[in-house]
DNA sequence: GGGAGATGATTAACATGTTAAGTGAATTCC
DNA sequence: GGAATTCACTTAACATGTTAATCATCTCCC
């Protein structure tokens, strides 16, 4: 139970001595996205709470900025949320009016959502600051590397879409 | 209020017509970054589902197997989450008796964690499959390519760490 | 045209993200 | 050496992530 004290063996053996060879676990490739991406957010957040919005409800009405109209489904596709929390956040800014909701003409399953111009008016007033930042990470990082990096995220992207997941096998066996 | 229908303008007009230019939403870089998390971990989830723990358990428990044990608040860099996220998810797994906690010697407001025997197993169990789950992502993407990309990601990181928030002029603006 | 199954959306339940506030212990500094 | 501050961690409160279940509609097919 007990296991070695840190002052009983030297921190180079540590690893190789009780562990499963595994990868460095800070750079996973999961990790590794994850760091970056919040060190992206952490430059927008700020702006955003001003403007009293969260990360989630920004995407949400700057993809409606892009369309007339939307049904909820593709919504959630376009802005990459899953249904639940969707259904959540469209309810919040239906209250505040910044968003409109009506059914779908021929399908009463459906949901058809937009922006309203109240909406529209706090798009504007967040949009500037954001461009703002956008250019400043741009700057620092480099356009050219900018573009390379979203490519390649792409690229991992796609080489991944048709993986199903490794972990079938081991699911049957613990049926 | 009510804004043009589809079938009032044509598609190609919708966004200049109504929008601040901004980048097209689904290729800015956070969406670029969470999507392409989110391609990563789908591979992963349902194996740890499988042994019953989450995302951030995996990686606590992970985070601790490279150490004989690890204070708090340095576990909270390592394994990227928040204070109070950790709070909870540790005293999950100690009830799940995953983990081991005592008391800092020299200062009582610290505390120690160590993953216990029963961790340790359930580390040994999952791992095998996240290998065979990450070798397979490796040969899809290619591991050149793979190193490529962490490496760039990390360079995201990095010039972005010391960037001061380009919003606060916006927020001593709105005080 | 009606019942079985499929589909779109929401609700439920639990886990985490995020910020603020709280608690107890150590440090500082006069 | 004690009040004020800082520090490590926890709680609280609210928003989202995630999976499963529910509900209403729609489609298909007999």
């Amino acid at each position: 139970m007990a296991r070695k004290k840190l002052d009983e063996i030297r921190p180079e053996d540590d690893a190789s001595a009780r562990r499963t060879p595994m990868r460095e676990f800070s750079r996973s490739l999961p990790m590794s996205l994850l760091r970056a991406r919040e060190a992206v957010m952490r430059q927008f957040r700020p702006s955003l709470r001003n403007h009293g919005l969260t990360e989630q409800q920004w995407r949400i009405l700057r993809a409606l900025t892009a369309v007339d109209e939307i049904e909820v489904t593709e919504l959630a596709r376009v802005a990459f949320l899953l249904g639940p929390s969707l259904s959540r956040i469209l309810r919040d800014l239906e209250a505040r009016a910044l968003i409109e909701r009506r059914a779908a003409e021929n399908d009463a399953r459906r949901a058809v959502v937009s922006i309203s111009a109240k909406g529209l008016k706090l798009i504007e007033a967040v949009a500037p600051t954001s461009e703002v930042i956008y250019a400043a990470i741009t700057k620092r990082y480099g356009a050219r590397k900018l573009a390379e990096l979203q490519e390649m995220l792409g690229a991992l992207e796609a080489s991944l879409a048709g993986m199903g997941s490794a972990a079938e096998a081991e699911v049957e066996a613990e049926d």
